[in-house]
DNA sequence: CTAGATGCAAACAGTTTGCGTCACT
DNA sequence: AGTGACGCAAACTGTTTGCATCTAG
């Protein structure tokens, strides 16, 4: 069975430095269950190095973004986007391009929830986003 | 069968003011296909009304959405938040509250997509965003 | 020793607010 | 006539950048 990589593998591998600040960051995002924003985790790596800045902080999420350290939530395109298509439907969201399509509710099978799970949850809208990349994304990048 | 109802209808079931500016970018909106950022919508007023003004544009962008004339994409709870679970999973999002579950991906029926609408586009991950209110949401509003 | 990381401050982008004036109802 | 909408400018929040200094490899 393989062992849980440690926080200087993951850095080995993608060639970073392993400063403390790093790992504080790192172990900071780790202990927040939920879904921290910057500025938590910014509080919570100052906690353990006072001196810490909040542009390291920014610096370093960026970095374990996009080396696949850490994944974001929903799709946060820069800035808040408009929905002109009332009718229920889903996207296929190009992380590449940034191209979102619009996917007809029909085209994916119906999503069901287990019921006990919801608890007293009203479900007011279920949102599907496809993330992926484009045909020429996808060329592009290889 | 029921007419479409107009932009003064939609303004009066709601008690809004029928104003030039509002239906101007309201059209605005409309006209725009996919997914419009304020930006565009407020370029697209501009060539209709050189006078109107960006801060007018958001409010009344603010205003349709609150109302429910409009809905916006994806989560976009004001700041980008990092997800911690790693695990493929959803989210349950109480739009009151802000607050986000995360919902196993064993909880969902399995996705699928018709594979012929997707053409070259490589999925990476799906995500699954349950928008509606939390009990205690749901309980303060009522 | 050197490339890359840090901390600071300043710059930016997107969004919101306060307030005097104007217009729909 | 009065409430609410508009336009402007200033304020704010979240995020990024430039640069001098420092440090892991």
């Amino acid at each position: 069975m393989p062992n849980q990589p440690t926080f200087r593998d993951l850095c080995h591998e993608r060639g970073l430095a392993v400063t403390h600040q790093r790992q504080v960051i790192y172990e900071a995002v780790m202990s927040l269950q939920d879904h921290p924003s910057h500025e938590m985790i910014y509080e919570r790596a100052l906690s353990k190095i006072p001196s810490v800045s909040l542009a390291t902080v920014y610096k370093n999420l960026h970095i374990f973004l996009e080396s696949g350290m850490l994944q974001e939530v929903g799709l946060h395109q820069g800035s808040i986007r408009i929905e002109t298509n009332l009718k229920p439907h889903h996207h296929l969201v190009c992380t590449g391009c940034k191209t979102i399509w619009d996917l007809d509710e029909k085209e994916l099978r119906p999503l069901q929830l287990s019921k006990k799970r919801l608890g007293g949850f009203k479900i007011k809208r279920i949102s599907v986003d496809v993330l992926g990349l484009c045909e020429s994304c996808a060329a592009a990048q290889s």
